[in-house]
RNA sequence: CGGGGAAUAGCGCAGGUGGUAGCGCACACGGUUUGGGACCGUGAGGUCCCGGGUUCGAGUCCCGGUUCCCCGACCA
């Protein structure tokens, strides 16, 4: 019997509790690391699948780059070697011998990338490149966590190079959308796009832009990062490039990336007590058809019916299984609810003699989502109602995120609303008031400030000077 | 990396004061069952996290290490 420790009573023990019935990872035999399992990889796939193809659609090309990278690589960039050093894992040695310069597993390739970028880019008319890689990197996490945080993850980088700011920055948020859009229509996962802090901001950016999402228990996991790189691996690489005014220029360098820390996020939004809960664009099995019967007369119709009914909804493009093992109803009712499959499909006696199916929805709790239709047209009825799944879902974690977010204006009001959920604060951005808030308020930090804002003038509610913008303030993972 | 917990069968756990390991679930086989986690019987499954030490004897005591969980600091 699967032990799933009560979301409301424990979040922590129930987020790896469902990691480990539902099967989607292992704890490696090295530390920080997991194994992921087939059935967590298959989201991750589906997650990938769709997010390459948003890529392609926005006139990207996969690539691959070295896994290794000389470590002087890093030390071009002032603020990219400052912010990783901590991180990095570094081969000394190789071939039973001492390397003459030591190598980098990657943190991010920005540096390797670099160095290719200045081979290739002679002339304006090499501009832009438009590059994605799907790999892994390695960061020495010293606090690890399934999926948020593991020492290699697995994640896609995409490095672009333009000829002007205007048309790097254009980049740099129409990646951040794709982002948003693939969260929302894929995923059913809401956020909140903004700028990072210039505290916060990536290692060697000039800005970095993320989308917040909230989990379940109003803590922020950073879902995603789309960096306005400057001209700062630029000048570090040497990429430069011949403009039409037949001067050379260096060029505007953007990076962004996302990983299957995002399989967490869809865990942590949408699961429940019973265990996951999968948005169905993502879910490896759509629809489980589970059949009942008692005597072996009764299994040959239901089984019959069974098949005819898998066939079909195949057929239809759904992802199916027919689960034929030999347990019991309810056993497999329990057991697909905590795998998060978003539609069940019952056929007993009574539906073989009627002509119906028992038809169950994962987002509606236990039976209150169970109903009786018509086996005709049931494939397309699943369609739709994998729609509006998918539709209850976002709507659910929408609306939990917004009732969660509290307006504030001054300092005591954001103490207590961080308590319980997240502030919206007139925040001047600038390092003190990041480091005022991380050591006034355990565990909390600027999270970002929301591209979108209401026009208005507000006076910062640590340092009382005006300022135009608001920010998200949290607890974070 | 600091503070606190923990590690015994696949999972969850029990094993005062040292004497050679057990329970529930899961697993295999047989039978009865099957519309919300079935039951009976039989059986298989263990370097008690790793390495030292004390002892006639260590799951248990001592030292060192590893990993996991929680709270901090750091970070996708």
């Amino acid at each position: 019997m699967a032990k799933i420790t009560p979301r409301s009573q424990d979040f922590s023990e129930w987020y790896l509790d469902i990691i480990r019935e539902a099967d989607l990872a292992d704890y490696a035999p090295v530390r920080g690391c997991i194994v992921v399992k087939p059935y967590g990889w298959a989201i991750y796939e589906f997650m990938r699948d769709f997010l390459d193809r948003r890529f392609k659609e926005t006139g990207h090309v996969n690539a691959a780059f070295p896994l290794f990278i000389p470590l002087s690589f890093l030390q071009r960039e002032a603020q990219h070697v400052e912010g990783f050093a901590p991180e990095l894992a570094i081969v000394t040695h190789g071939g039973g011998e001492q390397l003459e310069e030591p190598l980098v597993v990657r943190p991010t390739s920005e540096t390797i990338i670099g160095w290719s970028y200045a081979q290739w880019v002679r002339s304006y008319r090499d501009l832009p490149i438009l590059i994605n890689c799907w790999n892994s990197v390695v960061r020495w996490e010293k606090r690890t966590k399934p999926f948020l945080r593991t020492m290699e993850f697995y994640w896609q980088e995409g490095h672009t190079a333009h000829a002007t700011h205007e048309e790097a920055f254009e980049e740099v948020m129409r990646m951040l959308n794709v982002y948003y859009d693939h969260m929302r229509e894929d995923c059913a996962l809401p956020g909140i796009r903004g700028r990072k802090s210039l505290y916060e901001r990536f290692a060697g950016a000039i800005s970095t832009f993320s989308v917040e999402s909230m989990m379940g228990d109003k803590r922020s996991l950073q879902s995603c990062t789309s960096h306005d790189l400057g001209q700062n691996f630029a000048r570090a690489f040497d990429i430069k490039f011949l403009d039409r005014d037949n001067t050379e220029k260096y060029c505007w360098t953007t990076s962004w990336g996302m990983s299957w820390r995002l399989v967490g996020a869809v865990i942590m939004v949408h699961g429940d007590d019973q265990g996951l809960r999968l948005p169905p664009k993502i879910a490896p099995i759509q629809v489980v058809i589970v059949p009942i019967f008692k005597t072996e007369e009764e299994r040959a119709q239901v089984m019959q019916v069974a098949e005819r009914l898998f066939h079909t909804l195949k057929a239809a493009g759904l992802r199916v299984k027919l689960d034929d093992r030999d347990e019991t109803p309810g056993y497999k009712f329990n057991d697909w609810e905590m795998r998060g499959v978003p539609v069940r499909v019952e056929v007993g006696p009574k539906d073989v003699a009627n002509g119906t199916v028992g038809l169950a929805r994962r987002d509606l709790p236990g039976k209150q989502g169970k109903t009786f239709v018509p086996q005709e047209g049931l494939a397309e009825r699943i369609q739709a109602l994998l729609v509006e799944i998918h539709n209850t879902l976002l709507k659910q974690a929408e609306d939990f995120l917004h009732s969660n977010i509290r307006e504030c204006n001054t300092w005591e009001e954001v103490e207590e609303a961080v308590q319980d959920g997240w502030a919206l604060a007139p925040l001047e951005d600038n390092p003190a008031n990041d480091e005022f808030i991380r050591n006034k308020l355990t565990g909390v930090k600027v999270l970002n400030f929301p591209l979108d804002q209401p026009e208005g003038e507000w006076r910062c509610v640590i340092t009382g000077k005006p300022v135009r913008e608001r920010a998200l303030i949290g607890k974070s993972y």
